[in-house]
DNA sequence: CCTTACTAGTTAGGTGCCTAATCAGGAGTC
DNA sequence: GACTCCTGATTAGGCACCTAACTAGTAAGG
């Protein structure tokens, strides 16, 4: 939830800065600040609305992942899948584990890894979220037919960080 | 930068919870994590720019507030524009302070406001990184045309938090 | 075996943001 | 002037993420 500017810079500022220094694109500019501006506002939002169940973004996202497409892997894999190192799943896990929402297991053949799985308080838990979290979601796209969600989605898809010369090491 | 889950939910995944839960719409869903993924890869590309110049992204766009728009202006307008509280923005202004990036005065009329201006130093620091900073945007935005990024900042401006019955307090 | 090399998980320490509470200056009312 | 109310800025404390360094279990070569 970084910092990001309120407003966008005026044109004249803009122009400013593009008479000073001869790379700037106007429209990468605005596309780039408006898109964590956006970003911003709607974590936010989400946030808010986890806050009254005691559930971070982090500590949701790790149950959505245990609740189907990982049920019973290692705190490693959820990492890796929730895009957050090791050391932040260790973290969010054990919130978890203190507020009775997930259990964990040895792993049976490798003794250094675990096995996390969901408790039947984390299904009840997700039951009441989940409904008024689709709900929002829809409503933060409201404004957005099914075809410009898409046309979003494709557009953003296109943002990734360019393979142009001198790459991640 | 929260986390965000690295890959998108199956089309299986998302039947299985759209049965489950009748308002999931997953044009929504897609919409809703795409951006924040890719606003989350935005920002740590962001991060690992400034990183070398000792600047953070909420030091940086305080710099480029004062630069133009808010010279001389207090650490409340600071906040107001930056999109942060007042009390981050002690934090963020005591950093660049200690830097020697921005000094701070006391108002003349109003005693308990600050007028807070760049030094030299801040000027010769943002002639170094601008000039890199406004090409990584934009190659950033590198595979989209003019038109995209445009039709892009527009469909992002609509994904504002509806007013939709119970806004905020 | 036994060393070496790797991997899973945790701990320690740091950054960037937040809210709540505090202090000090300014402004309106009697 | 003294009371209350407001506002600018700070301090204190907390949460979510990070990197670097540690512990413990596994696997592979002599």
């Amino acid at each position: 939830m970084t910092v990001v500017p309120r407003t966008l810079p005026s044109p004249e500022v803009l122009d400013a800065l593009a008479g000073r220094y001869p790379d700037v694109e106007p429209s990468a500019v605005q596309a780039t600040l408006t898109l964590l501006q956006v970003a911003h506002e709607l974590s936010t939002v989400l946030e808010r609305h986890f806050a009254p169940f005691q559930l971070s973004r982090g500590r949701f996202t790790v149950l959505m992942l245990l609740r189907r497409e990982l049920r019973g892997s290692s705190p490693a894999a959820l990492a890796e899948a929730a895009g957050v190192k090791r050391p932040t799943m260790t973290g969010l896990l054990r919130a978890l584990e203190r507020s009775g929402l997930v259990v964990r297991r040895r792993h049976p053949d490798d003794h250094r890894s675990a096995v996390m799985s969901l408790t039947p308080k984390a299904h009840r838990l997700l039951d009441r979220v989940l409904p008024e979290h689709f709900r929002l979601q829809a409503s933060l796209m409201g404004a957005l037919g099914p075809a410009e969600r898409a046309e979003l989605a494709r557009l953003l898809t296109q943002v990734r960080p360019q393979p142009c010369a001198g790459g991640a090491p």
